[in-house]
DNA sequence: TATTGACTTAGAGTAAACTTTAAGGTTTAC
DNA sequence: GTAAACCTTAAAGTTTACTCTAAGTCAATA
């Protein structure tokens, strides 16, 4: 069982961002001590890690809820699930694909400034002696 | 020459969207007709490409008004743009490195409900029997 | 027992990057 | 020559994903 402060420090996530994505229904309501404290167990570690590895791959929150509230339906919604995540992964690698291009624009870029800024220098070096 | 139209076609970035990033200084203020009409030239259209890398590689608007403001002043700026380029291309190869991460563990679950399912449909088969 | 940190709800505030609206002027095709 | 299409600026509105504040109560630790 994990605080919500051991929740957010393991995670990353602020402790208002813990409470925000439960009331959003992101994240099942977390079990509470006697008094009210929200005690997470590593199941909801578990949620909350699939939870940020589709975040960090670029789906939207809203979508996120759709997939947990799928989940959550049970094994009825097994092929909807199966369908959300392979569309979701192809628009990753898709995106993957596209970054790499960018990146080959930036990489030639980079280069393209280097070399005129070695030749920048040469220039202003030759002109001080 | 282009109109703003055309340039809306070729780079996908809507009317009101070009007016935003000129207003905003990302690109250098693009010439006009006599009646006031924006006309692209290719080398806008070239800034416009290096914007769109930019941004889509995750650099802020911000630091690429940034970046264009140092290139606007010459080659004095060229060791500012070199380290900040170089920076740019370090954390995108950082992201492009997490996503393959993200995208394995996405993989995996697909695989995971992948499985699930077809246990589930050949159950259900079964008791259709 | 005092302090720190947790809890609640509700709602306001923030930042980025657009996106739309308002009110009007210019071109062009028929 | 006129209507449709396209242009202008300035400013307000939208969306996403938080982030913070308020105001009051409860729990745990030194």
């Amino acid at each position: 069982m994990y605080s919500i402060q051991d929740v957010s420090g393991r995670t990353g996530l602020s402790t208002h961002t813990l409470r925000y994505y439960e009331k959003e229904g992101l994240l099942s309501p977390v079990s509470r001590t006697p008094g009210g404290f929200r005690q997470y167990t590593d199941e909801d570690l578990e949620a909350l890690g699939l939870i940020c590895c589709l975040k960090n791959t670029g789906m939207s929150l809203q979508e996120i809820t759709r997939f947990v509230r799928l989940t959550r339906q049970g094994d009825e919604t097994l092929r909807e699930r199966v369908e959300l995540l392979r569309e979701h992964r192809e628009s990753v690698i898709q995106r993957m694909n596209e970054m790499q291009k960018y990146l080959e624009k930036v990489t030639w870029k980079l280069n393209f400034f280097s070399e005129k800024l070695r030749a920048y220098e040469d220039l202003k070096a030759r002109q001080e002696q």
